[in-house]
DNA sequence: TTGTATGCGTTATCAT
DNA sequence: ATGATAACGCATACAA
């Protein structure tokens, strides 16, 4: 059995609440017991009893990272730099993976609701369901991240993918390519609204007219990006460029066209997303929309510490753009 | 605030005590009253309050997973598996990223002796030290996940390092490759001494002599793949094949043979490591070395279970061959 | 400065 | 079958 505070205070022959308050650095002990109490701790490797401690102070220094899915290497940026604010900050993170499951989504939500965690992020996924929404009436500490919904009540850190997308599309056009595709999610997802918006908006800037029928919907594997290849070409009118919107999907879909015996950029330009090693490797160098995964994690957890301390009027919502990266599979060689 | 067991028992009108049998599915309660409790409790969304229950009880259902690193898509992966383990059994999973700092390990096992975690599973990094081995006496639950050591008192869940190399070597020699370097990490870490072992293993079984001035050490980063290659070139006789030991380190090496102008395989072959997206993308297609992620995750688990259930008789130790996936890397066209 | 006492929300051991 | 009560290990308000 582990040592207690009772035990260090028998030792020390002292009161618990003496050993308690000179263990947490609270003033009200004598410099000398203090000593005495710290040393007798270390000496027979005192560790405080997280649970006891959080039952009796309400807190667990524990957060919930949710995670709609861990194949996307963004996310995993994401958790490594919350995990880094959080250990900075002395927080536990408990890794929560839904894979896009609502119902595991909410089981995991009752962390909170069973006081295991002070808070949660919740990173990517689809629509804001009812429990969330309890959740934030009970007053939880919760941040969605790259998560959109009609009903937000939520302090969010989102990217824009608007005007990702937007610039992106611009490029392409400045390059000469003027049926550009866009690969997305299911238009059920809010956030696939938006990559949607900022596609027509640049068109409709550019004075060019877009086309609908080259917005295409698909999962997020890389089974999907390479399976909407197949689908587009199957076309009556061919894309020349195409814009993934998910990491995964930009593989795929790289990949369709390379087994297909096309050429990028020669046949089809190819704008992918997130700056990460995949991206970085395949041929040729993608041309890409770099999500701002550090700052997604840093600054959610900002927000969340401060939510769980009391500290955040209102709702919070910071909205970062993400950059686009120029390399080889977007540039036109008729320029 | 949330409600809790008090509540309950207030509201159906009966004893704490009978309200906790009741949730728990304990017998001894009538079924009458069994019902009633278990109605009341869901209309008012109760949740147990986990740290209560865990101090009450001593038990958290939450164990804890120490990575020496989370860029290592092979580890993701074995933590996938691990989550996957864990949630149908109930468990939650505390990530902690060590950087292969043994100071950050330290502080994270404390969360074992905190009682914060039923048990903890540490994946890779370099020797057991002492702060592991007191654990060890202390009688917690700890699994170790592809690390070795010279005193190694724990269950454990390994590749076979030695036997993947082995493969490895064996089929390049196969292939009428006869120079073949072996890039690994520092051999102050006992697993790269068993990829040294397997190699010099196989070129002794085959009759040929093995140059030990063929073996590089590098840190297991894309940028150490890449370096290593330099420096190797650099050297009086140069290998005409290439055998790399961990993932990102593959990467960087496949990297800088095609940057120097070099072609694979006509100039180098490669045998990298690890059967994830990396080496599916990279061209030319990798033949490499296959790790059980899955299984790694899987066993682990089950082995960290019975440690927690006192289920496990004595130390246990499963090694798991890794699979050699041939592909366009290490075949040579003269043959 | 230090000690006493109480409570945090459960589970578990006794009675009844 | 049910209830009263004592732990679990700590923090904290209050008393001394």
């Amino acid at each position: 059995m582990q040592i207690t505070l009772k035990d260090i205070a028998r030792m020390a022959g002292v009161a618990e609440s003496t050993v308690s308050r000179a263990l947490n650095n609270k003033k009200g002990v004598g410099e000398k017991t203090r000593k005495k109490i710290i040393k007798i701790a270390e000496e027979n490797n005192y560790r405080p009893n997280q649970l006891a401690r959080g039952l009796a102070a309400n807190k667990t220094n524990m957060i919930a990272v949710v995670l709609s899915e861990m194949d996307s290497p963004g996310n995993i940026e994401i958790v490594k730099s919350l995990e880094e604010a959080a250990e900075a900050d002395n927080y536990q993170i408990i890794l929560c993976n839904t894979k896009n499951d609502p119902e595991k989504e909410k089981s995991y939500l009752s962390l909170l609701e069973s006081n295991q965690v002070d808070g949660a992020v919740f990173i990517g996924g689809k629509l804001v369901g009812s429990h969330l929404l309890r959740a934030s009436l009970d007053d939880n500490a919760i941040v969605l991240v790259n998560r959109l919904s009609e009903e937000n009540f939520f302090t969010s850190v989102l990217t824009d993918y608007s005007i990702g997308i937007y610039k992106a599309v611009n490029h392409l056009l400045e390059q000469n390519y003027n049926n550009i595709a866009l690969v997305c999610g299911s238009r059920n997802n809010l956030i696939e609204e938006e990559k949607i918006s900022g596609y027509f908006n640049a068109y409709q800037e550019a004075g060019f007219k877009a086309d609908q029928n080259l917005i295409f919907e698909t999962d997020s594997s890389r089974q999907g990006g390479y399976n909407a290849f197949l689908e587009i070409i199957k076309n009556d009118s061919v894309p020349d460029a195409f814009i993934s919107t998910k990491e995964l999907t930009t593989i795929g879909l790289v990949e369709a066209i390379k087994t297909g015996g096309f050429f990028i950029p020669d046949d089809f330009a190819v704008v992918g997303y997130g700056d990460n090693i995949l991206t970085s490797i395949i041929e040729p160098p993608l041309t890409v929309l770099s999500e701002p995964s550090k700052e997604l994690g840093r600054i959610s957890f900002d927000y969340l510490l401060k939510l769980i301390n009391d500290n955040l009027e209102g709702q919070q919502i910071k909205v970062l753009a993400p950059n686009l990266i120029i390399r080889d599979s977007s540039i036109s060689k008729y320029n």
